[in-house]
DNA sequence: TAGCAGAATGTTAGTCTCTAACATTCCAGG
DNA sequence: CCTGGAATGTTAGAGACTAACATTCTGCTA
């Protein structure tokens, strides 16, 4: 990481980075598919699906995602340091990384689709609040990376989220 | 397109494709930029934006990029062919290419935030819900492709779009 | 019609990511 | 000590893409 912030994404090699690790570019290999897959690392977070169950049923199921990453966002602690900052800057401004983001989103999506699903939402209906609330979550993400100035990230991410509903419906949100 | 179909993205070489079209390996890069570019060859729409900037200013950013949208995709003739259905299906089958789309959409997602901030909707608000509905409309592409039936795709992302919204709300468009 | 200029195409050689087959070193337990 | 498995290395190669340079093709002019 340290190197990509440095000289860039594709300026720095497999090589230089196993050299820089003080390894063979092919034990690189061995801990890291891709070179792509150094950036996105991020740990999987399968407490999202439950929050998103949890939400009243009742709800259309945009709502009812969009409510329930509200609440999980409302409960992470802001873990953000200079790295994850980096990161995410790293990505923003990188057009092919930037794509890369939602090769991991299909995995929280899938998972958004199959607890909506389980509670009687059609799959349509599902993948459609799943896509749209993490397109929305994924703007305003890319979009904090791209400022300079330091507002917290979570603050960010609940005014996207609060920013795609009907205004007051953010009363309904069940932790 | 007619190799990628048949034998798969990955498994189709440019050297194959060189051939195929009687042509030299040189030559196809001197077309494609890349190998993807040859799925991603979509013209791009600018009405998209003075659509969405035709919109109710009164309503929330969301709402005006939703229906802007609707608007948009009725008036579009259905001009979807089996090669186009082919073409999405094998983005849809294929994690890369899938998060490949992202990289075209961004170019639309910028010309949306353009178009709404140029009407004093804030960059923030106007990124989320360009990302948001974007976000939604792709996840019902991708789901149409992944369907044997042969239901209409414009049908399908009309449905798609007014599953974002409020129950109701779509009386609101302009054409 | 001959010839010329520029566009299109080809050749060659190379870089870089990633894979596969096989060899080597390191380390814990018997 | 020594032995088996894990971690690491070496080598060779496929495949996408680039750069420098050579060649052919095409349309236009003298």
């Amino acid at each position: 990481m340290a190197l990509f912030v440095q000289r860039g994404f594709d300026e720095t090699t497999v090589a230089q980075i196993a050299e820089a690790a003080g390894v063979s570019q092919m034990t690189f290999f061995r801990y890291f598919p891709t070179k792509e897959a150094v950036v996105f690392d991020d740990p999987y977070d399968p407490v999202i699906a439950d929050v998103i169950a949890a939400q009243n049923p009742g709800l259309p199921a945009v709502e009812r995602v969009r409510l329930g990453l509200l609440a999980a966002w409302t409960s992470v602690p802001e873990p953000v340091g200079d790295a994850t900052r980096d990161k995410i800057r790293l990505i923003a401004g990188h057009a092919r990384l930037a794509a890369g983001v939602w090769e991991n989103n299909r995995r929280t999506e899938d998972l958004i689709v199959e607890a909506l699903t389980g509670t009687g939402v059609g799959r349509l209906e599902a993948r459609v609040a799943a896509g749209a609330c993490l397109g929305g979550l994924t703007a305003a993400l890319l979009d904090w990376a791209s400022e300079p100035d330091g507002q917290e990230l979570r603050e960010r991410i609940m005014t996207a989220l609060v920013l795609m509903g009907e205004p007051g419906a953010t009363s309904r949100v069940v932790q």
